[in-house]
RNA sequence: GCUCACAUAGCUCAGUCGGUAGAGCACGUCCUUGGUAAGGACGAGGUCAUCGGUUCGAAUCCGAUUGUGAGCACCA
C-alpha cells in the first residue's frame, strides 16, 4: 500500500477532509436527531467524526448517508467563521446541547487562557471548530470521499468515558487517488497474515485450545525454527549466554520484581496448589504463567556472585510467555497471549548503558538489512509524570526515570538516529526504545523493543563487586530485536506476501516432472536436496504440468525444478523462479550450489553461482 | 474490557416467504503420461458455532454464550 497522503492544516486537502467531517456530522444530526457531537479531525487518509448517537447506525446506513452528504455538496454551503467571546460560546454549547464540545471549551479556555471561540456555520449546521475550512462545499468532489466504518471509540482516548460512535471515511481531492487507495487497500487485504497463514498452512486456532494461543504448523514452524536459527548466530557473534528456564514461577517472585504491582493485568492469574507434608499438614503454594523472562533471569544473575568483570552480561533465551491480553486486542499472529521470544537482558553498569544500547542497535540493524524491512519509525517510549494512573503504570521514581531517559536521548542524538516521542509508552520499570512498523493494512504496531531497567534489579537484590570492593546495583536491558516470533512472522508474511525468500520459505525446491517417466531422476535429486538439509519435495505426478505449475505457484515456493526429456538427457535442471517468468536451464550441480549460497547467505534473491 | 457487525463442508460462498442443505476449490478412487497458472469421470464431507426460547415445524425469527472481524482502550 503506498503511503496515505498527509495533509496539513496549510493544505487544501486538509481544509477539505476537516470541511466534509461536517458535512458527514451534519448529515448524521439529519438522520439521528438529537444526537452529541465529539471530536472530527482530518486523518491520513480521511477523516473521522465521533457522535453520541440517539439512535445507532451502522454500515448498512452508509449508502443513505453518502447520499445526504452529496446533496448537501451540491447545495454549496458557504463556511463562516465566528470568534464567540468565552462565555458566549459556553452558553451558545450548552443550548445547542454539545455537552462534549461544552467541557472541552472549557479545558481550552483554561488550557490556553483564550478570550473567545471559535465556530464554524455551514448551512444549518454549527460547530466549535477552530478550521480552516473550505470556502464552500462545492470546493469538494462529490465522488472522491467514501465512508469506511464505523466503529465504538471512547471520549478523548479514555476507557473511563463513554464510548462514542466513529464514523471513518476515506478522503481525496479527486476520485482517482480515493479508487487508488481503495484498490490498494484491497489488495493489502489479499497479504494480511492471517488470511496467507490459512492458505500456506503456516498456523492456525483452535477454539478448545484457546483464545490467542496459537498452534503452529509444520510450514509456519519452519520459519520460526529460521528466525531463531538467525538469532542464536547474531547472538553467538555479539558475545551472549544462552539459557533456558520455566514457564511458571512462585507468585512471590512477581512481588519482588514489581509484576504484581505494575503488570497485574496482564497476568493469567494465579496457580494454587496444596501438598500435604509429612506431619499433616498441608503446604500451599501459587504459582504463575511467567508473563516475561527477566524475573527468571534475573535470579540466574543472582545464582552467584558478580563481579565488575564480568559486566555486560548478556543472558539470552529463546523463551515462552503468556500474557492476559484483553480479549478485544487479541488477532491473528499479531496479537497473541503466548509469545515466543528471542529475549535477553544484559546486565551492565551505568557507564556501560550507552556502549550496549549502540551494540543493541546494530543488531537491529543487522537483522533488519538481512530481512530487507525499511520501514519503520523509532519511538523513544518515556514515563509521563502527569498520567493520573502513572502510579498503576510506572515505579515511582522520577529522578531515575529523568536520569535514564536522557542517557537514551542523548545516545540517539549522538547517533544521529530520527525518533519520534512517545510520553506515556515505557514499560513500568524504565524507559525503551521501541521500533514501530506500519502494516500492509496500515496499522502501526510495536515491533522490537530495548528496555532499560533501573527498577527491577535493585528490587531483587540484585548486585556486583565494583572495583572499589563495594557493592553496586547493576543496570538491566531487556531487548527483544525480532519482537516475537507470532508479531514478527506476522508481519514477515506481510512484508513478502507469503512469498518468502529461499531461506525461510517452508519448501524451498519443489521438482515438477513433465511425466511420470521422468520420477526417478526427479527423486534422485530430492534425495540429494534432502541430504544437504534442503526442504525439496516432489512435485504430485498425477497432474499436468500446467497444474503443477499452478499449484506450486498459488504455494509461493521460491524455486520450482522442471524436469522431463531434455534435463533427464543432459543432467540438467530447469529451474523456475517465483514471481520470474524467464527460465533457466542449468546443470544440476550448478543449481545446488547457488541455492546452498543463497541459504547460506540468507539472500533475498537467489544467487547464481 | 468497550462499540458495531458477522458465524452454513477443510477454504471461498449460495440458500427466496420458517417446510429438515447447495456450488466451486481442496480431498479420495479411477482414467489420462500430459513441456509451463486449473485434463476427465465418479465419490466422500455438514448436530447450519453452542445453549435456550417462539412455532405443528427453525440454517432462517428472538435471547444468551463462545468465537471472528473493524475500531477504541491496552500492548511485543
Amino acid at each position: 500500500m503506498p503511503d496515505p497522503e498527509e495533509s496539513s492544516p496549510d493544505e487544501k486537502l486538509y481544509r477539505i477532509r476537516h470541511s466534509l467531517a461536517h458535512v458527514m456530522a451534519q448529515a448524521v444530526l439529519e438522520m439521528r436527531e438529537g444526537s452529541t457531537l465529539g471530536f472530527g479531525p482530518p486523518i491520513d487518509d480521511g477523516f473521522y467524526y465521533d457522535f453520541i448517537l440517539s439512535e445507532p447506525l451502522t454500515e448498512s446506513d452508509f449508502p443513505e448517508l453518502e447520499q445526504r452528504m452529496r446533496r448537501i455538496l451540491k447545495k454549496g454551503q458557504r463556511f463562516y467563521q465566528e470568534e464567540v467571546p468565552v462565555e458566549e460560546a459556553f452558553a451558545r454549547l450548552e443550548e445547542m446541547g454539545e455537552p462534549y464540545k461544552r467541557e472541552y471549551a472549557q479545558e481550552l479556555v483554561e488550557r490556553d487562557t483564550l478570550q473567545s471561540l471559535s465556530f464554524y456555520r455551514n448551512g444549518p449546521f454549527l460547530d466549535m471548530c477552530e478550521g480552516p475550512h473550505v470556502d464552500t462545499t462545492r470546493e469538494i468532489a462529490r465522488d472522491a470521499f467514501k465512508l469506511r466504518s464505523v466503529a465504538g471509540a471512547y471520549w478523548r482516548g479514555d476507557s473511563d468515558n463513554v464510548m462514542m460512535t466513529r464514523i471513518y471515511a476515506w478522503a481525496f481531492a479527486d476520485k482517482e487517488t480515493l479508487d487508488e487507495t481503495v484498490a490498494a487497500f484491497e489488495l493489502a487485504q489479499e497479504r494480511d497474515h492471517k488470511r496467507l497463514g490459512r492458505e500456506l498452512d503456516l498456523f492456525t486456532f483452535d477454539d478448545d485450545v484457546g483464545r490467542g494461543l496459537p498452534l503452529w504448523m509444520p510450514n509456519g514452524t519452519v520459519i520460526r525454527d529460521e528466525l531463531e536459527k538467525l538469532a542464536v548466530e547474531l547472538e553467538f557473534k555479539a558475545g551472549y549466554q544462552r539459557v533456558a528456564t520455566p514457564h511458571i514461577a512462585k507468585s512471590g517472585l512477581y512481588a519482588q520484581t514489581g509484576h504484581l504491582d505494575h503488570y497485574r493485568e496482564s497476568m493469567y492469574p494465579p496457580m494454587e496448589v496444596v501438598e500435604e507434608t509429612p506431619d499433616g499438614a498441608s503446604l500451599r503454594e501459587s504459582y504463575m504463567l511467567k508473563p516475561m523472562n527477566c524475573p527468571h533471569h534475573h535470579k540466574i544473575y543472582a545464582a552467584r556472585l558478580r563481579s565488575y568483570r564480568d559486566l555486560p552480561l548478556r543472558l539470552a533465551e529463546y523463551g515462552q510467555v503468556y500474557r492476559w491480553e484483553a480479549s478485544g486486542a487479541v488477532s491473528g499472529l499479531a496479537r497473541v497471549r503466548m509469545l515466543s521470544m528471542n529475549d535477553a537482558h544484559i546486565y551492565c553498569t551505568e557507564n556501560q548503558i550507552r556502549d550496549v544500547f549502540a551494540e543493541v542497535i546494530s543488531e537491529y540493524d543487522e537483522a533488519y538489512r538481512i530481512l530487507g524491512l525499511k520501514d519503520y519509525t523509532i519511538r523513544l517510549s518515556r514515563w509521563d509524570p502527569d498520567d493520573p494512573k502513572g502510579r498503576e503504570k510506572y515505579v515511582d521514581a522520577p529522578e531515575d526515570w529523568e536520569r535514564t531517559e536522557a542517557i537514551i536521548a542523548d545516545l540517539l542524538d549522538a547517533m544521529d538516529i530520527d525518533y519520534e516521542d512517545g510520553q506515556g509508552e515505557a514499560a513500568f520499570y524504565g524507559p525503551k526504545l521501541d521500533v514501530m512498523f506500519r502494516t500492509v493494512t496500515g496499522r502501526v504496531e510495536q515491533l522490537s523493543t530495548v528496555q532499560l531497567d533501573f527498577a527491577v534489579p535493585p528490587r531483587i537484590g540484585l548486585s556486583y563487586v565494583g572495583d572499589d570492593g563495594a557493592e553496586h546495583v547493576p543496570y538491566c536491558i531487556h531487548r527483544a530485536p525480532l519482537s516475537t516470533h507470532e508479531r514478527f512472522v506476522a508481519l514477515l508474511i506481510e512484508h513478502f506476501g507469503g512469498a518468502f525468500p529461499t531461506w525461510l520459505a517452508p519448501v524451498q525446491v519443489r521438482v515438477i516432472t513433465v511425466s511420470e517417466n521422468y520420477g526417478d531422476y526427479a527423486r534422485g535429486l530430492v534425495e540429494r536436496m534432502r541430504a544437504n538439509f534442503v526442504r525439496a519435495e516432489l512435485a504430485s505426478e498425477n497432474d499436468t504440468v500446467s497444474k503443477k505449475i499452478r499449484d506450486a505457484t498459488t504455494r509461493k515456493i521460491p524455486n520450482l525444478l522442471i524436469v522431463g526429456e531434455r534435463e533427464v538427457a543432459a543432467g540438467t535442471v530447469t529451474l523456475r523462479r517465483h514471481g520470474i517468468r524467464e527460465q533457466l536451464t542449468l546443470p544440476f550441480e550448478e543449481f545446488e550450489a547457488g541455492l546452498a549460497k543463497t541459504i547460506a547467505n540468507r539472500s533475498l534473491e537467489f544467487t547464481t553461482p
